[in-house]
DNA sequence: CGTGGAATTGACACCCGTCAATGACTGTGG
DNA sequence: CCACAGTCATTGACGGGTGTCAATTCCACG
């Protein structure tokens, strides 16, 4: 169904791709995206490699198992990475944003599934290209390293949380965690629009929506956070979040 | 207290390092270290910047937060790698056995603690040093990537693990990897030593050691799984045992 | 105004953690 | 050779935190 509609979609942008070189000049997400890694002629290569790609809030567009024959780069809006159980359950390993990079697979297969979360712009890359491209600019291949280092810091410090901490501690590490990814591209931190549900956030915790919604309603009463009509969620006292996040509070 | 002990270790081996490469040429880690990626002169060289070190069982060698000075590759033995809450919670983030590579971070700073769980052999490198060395090979540049994105993707299936099995599909799934892991050295995967003690198997799978215990009783009851007198596990329904793991049985 | 998804709130149950006691084994000293 | 202490593993009784099930509210959208 969705795998349907993503198709669709990417068949549809194709005409818009013409002039792909004036995009990554022009593109927001290049200092935060692998392509900040490569020189000028790097960039016209990966250019000529890059499908655009705009998809709609709500689709999947990788499926755990399937070959994993593209990587992905956003360049607008956020994503999710998850893995199922037979039975349904759901885990999200991670939120990916601009200049997140999907797919750097050692397996043959897909080890995990991707859908947007808001109307999404991508780039695609046929993996095979992208890695003969990259063979020849080492400066970016050690980017990639880099990145991959830093999801798997990220990585272990949530196991720590799934692993050990309350339901509250993982609310308060949780929000603490998105406001950093804001401050790093610039915006304030303590006014958040999160652009996910609660049973994602729920999936991601390892708890149920019924329990994170509790718990927003317990932080909201004890003042450690705001939420206004629209949703947005302010942090009045980060410092007490995150007492409260790493169990000192 | 466990640092000071490595440190005087680390100390009187140094008068065992002469013939290095004589050493990495017959080093049995090898085939499953980084070191399988370098041409011959790359060997000559990496051996150069190598200190091997020895440590008794429980030893810690890496602290979280300390400067990430070096970088290590096991050659004998096994380790775990932890992270710790203020209050003394503890997460077991994983278990590197012989070809485990150690210390490849972006941050200044050590993110996880490792200590040993049984006697074990180590080659301990300069972080800059190695770098740059690294640097001139991209082959065992990319296979560090490829370890980076091997290791991401265990994370991801713990992540699934700690997130949203039970306690049972835990264990089970604990041992299957470990099985898993014992086939890639060669050995049959039906008969296991493990190396770490309940509590260490408590701390990587989120739960107590009484929950464990309980679980390796009633494994053992069901008969999925037999413990020998020696404390030796084995396996004699592979199958059954995946079919609870992934919750389907 | 009607519809459907998302979020919230409440009542209750249960899995697993907590606390405590016992047993198995190892190494040490008398 | 045995007494002893220490660590690790096991087992039992009990309680709490979080999941489950269900009802209600809220809101976006047609």
């Amino acid at each position: 169904m969705l795998r349907a509609a993503a198709s669709e979609a990417l068949t549809a942008n194709r005409a818009a791709c013409e002039s792909r070189i004036e995009a990554c000049e022009a593109c927001l997400a290049r200092p935060f995206s692998l392509c900040s890694a490569l020189p000028q002629p790097g960039l016209h290569r990966i250019a000529a490699l890059a499908t655009f790609v705009h998809l709609p809030a709500g689709t999947g567009f990788i499926e755990e198992g399937d070959p994993a024959e593209y990587l992905f780069n956003i360049t607008r809006g956020a994503v999710k990475i998850f893995k199922s159980l037979a039975d349904g359950r759901r885990q999200i390993t991670g939120f990916l944003s601009v200049g997140g990079f999907l797919g750097f697979d050692v397996a043959a297969t897909y080890t995990y599934s991707a859908e947007t979360l808001t109307e999404t712009h991508l780039c695609r890359f046929q993996r095979a290209r992208l890695e003969a491209l990259l063979a020849e600019f080492p400066r970016a291949e050690r980017h990639l390293l880099a990145m991959a280092c830093t999801r798997l810091a990220d990585a272990q410090e949530q196991m720590m949380l799934l692993g050990r901490k309350t339901a509250l501690e993982r609310l308060a590490s949780f929000l603490l965690v998105f406001s950093a990814g804001e401050r790093h591209f610039g915006r304030s931190g303590t006014e958040l629009t999160l652009p996910m549900k609660r049973s994602d956030i729920a999936d991601h915790l390892g708890l149920t929506v019924e329990t994170v919604s509790r718990l927003f309603t317990q932080l909201r009463m004890q003042g450690m956070i705001g939420i206004d009509a629209a949703g947005k969620i302010s942090l009045p006292n980060p410092a007490a979040l995150e007492a409260l996040a790493s169990g000192t509070g």
